[in-house]
DNA sequence: ACTTGACTTAGAGTTTACTCTAAGTTGTAG
DNA sequence: CTACAACTTAGAGTAAACTCTAAGTCAAGT
């Protein structure tokens, strides 16, 4: 597929497509007979990892490092996978963390929500 | 106490603290009789929770917005509640996504550790 | 043959949130 | 009285991640 429709599978801009590139977080994708991008699935299944790690919080560059390795072929597949494990462990803190900020956010509403009620039987 | 033990205290760094009065986030900090800031414990709970909406991804704009609002006083209690139940929705929604995500992150780990597997017993 | 629209590139510009610099003032210690 | 550290300001510089511009190529439709 041409770039407007991975676009628009990936929901990411062209703009945003070609800096991917441009970095070498996309590699190897291929052209046609006239030196347009031409995606594949392969690429779509890549480029959703990318966003799931940039999602959870994954600065581009570590997932540029990723990409790296990835690059090398089936040795540093250990690697890799110690990234990622890593990268879990740190999603998990967040998660709890994000967790305890949303309590302590609905505590503050619930004050809210009786001051105002308060208010209301003045 | 002055910028820096306040910086200490709320791990925040003095160019950043002076960074958020210069754009109204911080309001109201007094001053001692030599121009310097004098910061108390009324500023901490403030900023920590300016803190706590960052952490969770409101944008600066948006937190200034909430100041604003608390700034005019009592009339806009409920418009700020409104603000923080809208911005508790968005975390719950996040935390679930993430939550997604880590579980999608231990599939590929799982898959990782399987393949080194295979290729030990090679 | 020519216009149209989607693509290409290198490189410039933007946004957010800081982070630092330069020049100047003030309080305390020796 | 002078050195020194900590503060002050306005404004410049930085980093990350895009986002856009300008100039050019190319294939398809009229």
């Amino acid at each position: 597929m041409n770039i407007k429709k991975f676009s628009e599978i990936t929901e990411i801009s062209p703009y945003t497509i070609r800096y991917y590139e441009k970095i070498g977080l996309l590699r190897g994708v291929s052209r046609n007979a006239s030196g347009h991008r031409w995606f594949t699935e392969k690429d779509i299944i890549w480029v959703e990892f990318i966003k799931r790690l940039k999602d959870t919080g994954m600065p581009l560059e570590n997932i540029l490092k990723y990409a790296d390795l990835r690059g090398e072929g089936a040795s540093t597949s250990e690697l890799r996978m110690k990234i990622l494990e890593d990268h879990a462990v740190m999603l998990e803190d967040k998660i709890a963390e994000d967790m305890y900020h949303l309590k302590k956010l609905k505590e503050k509403i619930k004050h809210y929500s009786e001051t105002i009620e308060l208010e209301l039987n003045t």
